[in-house]
DNA sequence: CAGTGGTCTAGACCACCAC
DNA sequence: TGGTGGTCTAGACCACTGC
């Protein structure tokens, strides 16, 4: 085993040793991995430098720790997210948000955690250009790979077009929550996503099983009708390092290209 | 959904404060926060505990330490990156890569690092289709704003391609490297993007003056030409905190809803 | 109960920076 | 040279887990 000296820190050393035996097999996903202790004593470093290296394992979503248990090598592959795609196979009779994870073979569950009606959060206001506080629909779900939490989706529908019709229901019905929008006149043929990566905070963290710290990817999909209308919001947040999100268009501009100056 | 929660660990509650007092402005941009000594004895705690309340901070963007010398405040504000516009913009006589700096009010800088003759490496020799090691052009960037890094971006065109041509300059002409490929039979028509997030490598890390664990977004863009040939590959690296991705699309099924059983 | 990881402390050494 | 943050250690206490 390569020795463990000072040019770079010893716990990014163990980090990098830790790495390469999940890696290479050493330690297996039905395994915990040795105790920090043990380590601690194999490597000849202090606990707290085992338990720095863990740190950044976690952070990176190698590793989880089942606390006074051990800590385990996480096995899940990354799920790929098309932008269009998902949105289309509404037809194939397919929860949108169940089609990712049955393509990697995997099973998917939706625990729906809300869905009522709820005075307007400020950014969701924002977005959908009504007041604050003014009552929309909430459709608040817990999506599961496996029974491992992938992600968070909170929905959300003016209450002047979701009032009294399916869509407070669980199952919304044929076609999903878009064909009901679209039978109430209000079918989107426009979507904006905005991303950004952020830290989790608590109460995701808690619900997403993930650590302090590990970054997720934070979806604002808004939905606009044919009057340009934003008629649903959805709020996504995944874990970082579990999804890889595609997304396609064609060149708006192919015809017209010679004009300026400029680089790309 | 506020349960009683723990107390939380000292760390996390000397974040939170220093969190506070940046926000409200107790700390300011100009001045090097208390330094680790300094708060352990105002706080009470060793200054291990300071110490790793200041990487959470610092692994959230918020604070920047410049080795010793003291830890400051990042002011750089949010970019919003629009897929679709910023390649529009090319015709605005503007970098594709500077648009969005610009729109912020502050000064883009490029590097041109590299503009040349390489080997292809694997993962772009998958995407272009090519073998690995097939001669590419590559032309590799830095990007910053105000003179803080704010992104790595390669592009690789297959070398079949660029031979001979403009693109093998730094300024690649009027119209940018797009509109080259365009009079060489190769205007791109359609684009994909692929978006991970990940904690950046050694290397980006100090090219991108980020902390270690600090997660990046990583975005593969291809562009396709009319025979469906992908021409180019960029390879974009950026700080995760600062950025924040824009992506619109029609919906090509608006017309056909009503199908089978599902939801959204 | 014993073993696990989470956290905290006191003390120490170091590399780096400004002066 | 003195102050800064980066790191490491030994020892300790705790909450949580499974037996």
């Amino acid at each position: 085993m390569a020795a463990i000296q000072p040019p770079k820190a010893q716990y990014q050393q163990v980090a990098a040793l830790l790495r390469e035996r999940i890696h290479d097999g050493t330690y297996t996903a039905d395994q915990p991995l040795p105790s920090e202790p043990q380590l601690s004593a194999e490597l000849g470093v202090s606990r707290q430098t085992i338990n720095r290296a863990m740190n950044l394992l976690r952070s990176e979503g190698l590793v989880r720790v089942r606390r006074g248990f051990g800590t385990f090598i996480r096995g899940v592959p990354q799920v790929t997210r098309d932008a269009k795609k998902r949105y289309a196979a509404r037809n194939q009779g397919t929860g949108a948000g169940d089609v990712e994870i049955k393509a990697l073979g995997l099973t998917p569950r939706t625990e729906y955690v809300e869905i009522g009606r709820v005075p307007a959060p400020a950014a969701v206001a924002t977005v959908l250009s009504i007041e604050t506080g003014a009552p929309v629909l909430v459709r608040r779900r817990h999506l599961f790979a496996n029974d491992e939490p992938t992600q968070l989706a909170d929905s959300y529908i003016p209450w002047d077009i979701a009032e009294g019709t399916e869509l407070l229901n669980r199952n919304v019905g044929r076609g999903g929550s878009y064909t009901r929008l679209a039978e109430l006149g209000h079918g989107p043929v426009r979507f904006t996503e905005e991303v950004t990566v952020r830290t989790a905070t608590d109460d995701e963290a808690s619900l997403l099983e993930l650590d302090g710290g590990q970054p997720v990817i934070d979806i604002t999909h808004i939905a606009w009708d044919a009057a340009d209308r934003p008629v649903e919001v959805a709020l996504h947040v995944m874990p970082g390092n579990l999804w890889r999100l595609r997304y396609d268009w064609d060149d708006p501009t192919a015809d017209e290209y010679p004009t300026v100056d400029g680089e790309v």
